[in-house]
DNA sequence: TAGTACTTTCAGAAATAATTGAAAATACGG
DNA sequence: CCGTATTTTCAATTATTTCTGAAAGTACTA
């Protein structure tokens, strides 16, 4: 491979795990996620330590957290009894892997919370303030919420342009 | 205050704060910005040092990212040397906020990231796969980054039930 | 089913992020 | 301006997260 295409291939694992780190997500698991993505073939627990120089450890437990994730999935090759990893291809399923997951991890908590502050705060009148506020967020939670269970839903590439002439409507 | 209601303040207090650090938010910040969403009055750096447990320095530096943030507003009171603190009140508002500060600190970034990394690789076949692939995500980020940019841009409470209705529609 | 090639696990180590607290800076009222 | 109340800064500390590496676990194959 050249040098430069080398380089930017580096520049952009690199970015892409700054980019998990801002949103929460454990910069290692994004590298490798980035590397399989760029990747035109599955690859090996070996490669990935060799790419990323991290321990058997770290690849075997973001690899598994990857394929929890749904963003990546374990192959392998007749006759080698390595295992390969190849990350989802299409990117508007990536797009849908990951509003899935983080709906269901970060978003449904957040509303079973919220529910559990409604109920404990009791009607006195003295709690009513701090009830709307609850209601109002609860409103907002509920529309990401909904947002991500739509993206999340979908399959088909076909829904990218359509999301986005929705939204140049949106004015 | 009922010790119920308080201890319903406290678990949202924590929970938001549990709900920031999934997103790469500072826990301590968002617990003070869920202080300050449900105080109905507007709270000095030592009413939050007290209720939440944090040193001088800590609750200083972030109620300034919380200001930095448009969340949080400095006012004071005649007589009163003292700075007080005050959430922004309105939830879209709010929402509008975070949504602009997350586009310019870490969507516009990546998609600048991935620009050079486009440039870096070159126009030789050898690159040509690992260039389609980075056409496809900025195509994405750059989606996401329209759509961060409508929200950020809104600032009438009307535009959420607005949203709704267009997303509902997406089917 | 024994040997080997590979994978997972997890306690401890290392790295990173958050926090403290006290000194320095700031700004207010007199 | 002076003295003081308040805020900010930042080096040192503490807490948290991430990572390592070797032992234990699995599963292929001969």
């Amino acid at each position: 491979m050249g040098a430069e295409l080398k380089s930017a291939k580096e520049k952009f694992v690199e970015s892409w795990g700054q980019m998990g780190g801002a949103w929460g997500i454990n910069r290692t698991m994004a590298r490798m996620h980035a590397l399989l993505m760029i990747s035109d073939k599955p690859l090996t627990a070996d490669d990935i330590m060799a790419e990323l120089a991290v321990s058997r450890g770290n690849a075997s437990m973001n690899l598994r957290a990857l394929v929890d994730w749904g963003l990546v999935r374990r192959t392998s090759l007749p006759r080698d009894r390595k295992e390969y990893f190849a990350s989802e291809k299409d990117i508007w399923t990536i797009c849908c892997r990951i509003a899935r997951e983080r709906k269901k991890r970060e978003i449904e908590p957040v509303i079973g919370a919220i529910d559990e502050c409604l109920k404990e705060a009791g009607g006195d009148k003295e709690a009513a303030a701090f009830r709307k506020k609850l209601n109002e967020l609860l409103e907002l939670v509920r529309l990401l919420d909904f947002v991500l269970g739509k993206v999340g839903n979908q399959e088909k590439a076909a829904v990218l342009p359509k999301v986005l002439t929705l939204l140049k409507a949106m004015a």
